[in-house]
DNA sequence: GTTGGTCTTTGATGTAGGTCAATTTGACGC
DNA sequence: GCGTCAAATTGACCTACATCAAAGACCAAC
């Protein structure tokens, strides 16, 4: 994998690397999952790797949906853009999660990788062909679907409803719920992402996601020991914090 | 249907009427639609027709998740709380609407109706094994379920990044369209929800709402006819406004 | 038609978080 | 180590919207 960083190239020039589910140590999280070795031999046959650098844009809001993806590896930036240049994060991906959904046949937003990342990348038709013959295919991606709408909805509360602090205490808390599930540190949380990215995830400026991130550091809740790396060292408060219990 | 109004009785306590099916109009906008005939009977086997008052609670956040709902007639509200009792509406449904999606076997919204309403019921444990023989059934609400979560990226946006002009304007934009996809009338808005029901879709107050409604009246963009009803008679300068154009 | 209750509108005032403007810190190349 | 550039932090000030309070409109029951 590439470790030059490249500035918002773009997905279509990129060389997809033709070695693919045997490579992937992800299968258990990802729309693999759950398929017989023959049903994952048939998609493997219509999936290509992808590997990009930091900074590239992997989907455009409004292009034809050609494509959907899986992370496999690294991290990526969800979003969608106002006429005047306003930002609103539509979600952050890490390694099982999926990306492509579309509505008309359009993306329905823009992605762009946070740092060195692989994808799966699959050709929608020939997906939504062998979907029509692997039905625990389509219940897996309906399970997914179905999941990402209960996170969407959870997000509307906490941006219409909630304060900086809570805004900020839930969005550590969500991170750390993901880290557990996958290498079991509640504590240690990775944020590829920078202020002005989760400002725009939070409804917030970079400006405020500073002020709060401080004021809990003071408050001997979290501490930055490195940049990108965040340690929560009370997570009992910041759980409250979340839901507004102060 | 009942014309009197009820005050929070659970649906639990509502008698369901055997005439499901026939008595619906609605199929071609529902789940059930793009089914075969069939198919339909084997569908229509396991649900039942659902009629309730105005302000009835249809299900609770956090309750197990044991039916799935399809408007028939009416509409309904859906909402989130904080400890604290502020609320945010996840969205409102009219007839061809689903609702009922969970997580880890448990409603993650509540849902109470707007109006005098009609619903399909189905028995999750049913639906899911019907899902399993009819593929066409899990492919619509695949599409389903996709739609929604792109409607709920685009509310995100609304939340975290437009201003109350622009979000009262958005908000009876995406009325004015739901309603024109199925009566053809875009300029006239049937409005069942409260001030303060639009406030927590929004992310507003009550008070923020109706002055900006007052505002959008002054500037000739809209009519409020009677109570409940809404005429847009600027779309184009509505348009522009929901995007910020101004 | 009158009454009681709820919802909506309007006005006056307050504040959380945005905006603008310096610094400070950190990452990387030489 | 040093210079450069972008990102993060901090401070001073401002504004869009919330909050608080009161008056008006609607609607159902009698």
């Amino acid at each position: 994998m590439r470790s030059r960083s490249q500035v918002a190239s773009s997905i279509a020039s990129l060389a997809s690397v033709n070695s693919p589910c045997e490579k992937c140590n992800i299968a258990e999280m990802s729309l693999c999952h759950a398929l017989s070795c023959d049903d994952l031999k048939q998609l493997s046959a219509i999936s290509s790797s992808v590997e990009i650098g930091k900074g590239v844009t992997i989907i455009n809001e409004q292009d034809p949906a050609n494509y959907l993806f899986n992370v496999t590896a690294g991290s990526v930036k969800l979003y969608k853009l106002l006429p005047d240049g306003r930002r609103q994060m539509t979600g952050f991906l890490f390694p099982g999660d999926f990306l492509g959904i579309a509505m008309n046949d359009c993306y329905a937003y823009s992605a762009e990788s946070l740092e060195d990342t692989r994808l799966c990348r699959f050709s929608r038709t020939k997906l939504e062909e062998l979907l029509k013959i692997l039905p625990h295919l389509e219940n897996r991606l309906l399970n997914m679907v179905s999941n990402e709408l209960v996170l969407a909805q959870d997000q509307m509360l906490l941006l219409g409803r909630k304060t900086a602090k809570e805004k900020v205490c839930s969005f550590l808390l969500s991170l750390s719920k993901r880290t557990q599930s996958k290498t079991d540190h509640a504590q240690n949380i990775s944020l590829p992402m920078g202020r002005s990215d989760i400002g725009d995830y939070l409804g917030l400026t970079t400006e405020t996601v500073s002020r709060t991130l401080t004021n809990l550091k003071k408050a001997g809740i979290i501490s930055i020991p490195a940049t990108g790396v965040l340690e929560i060292t009370n997570m009992q408060e910041l759980t409250d914090f979340a839901e507004g219990l102060d």
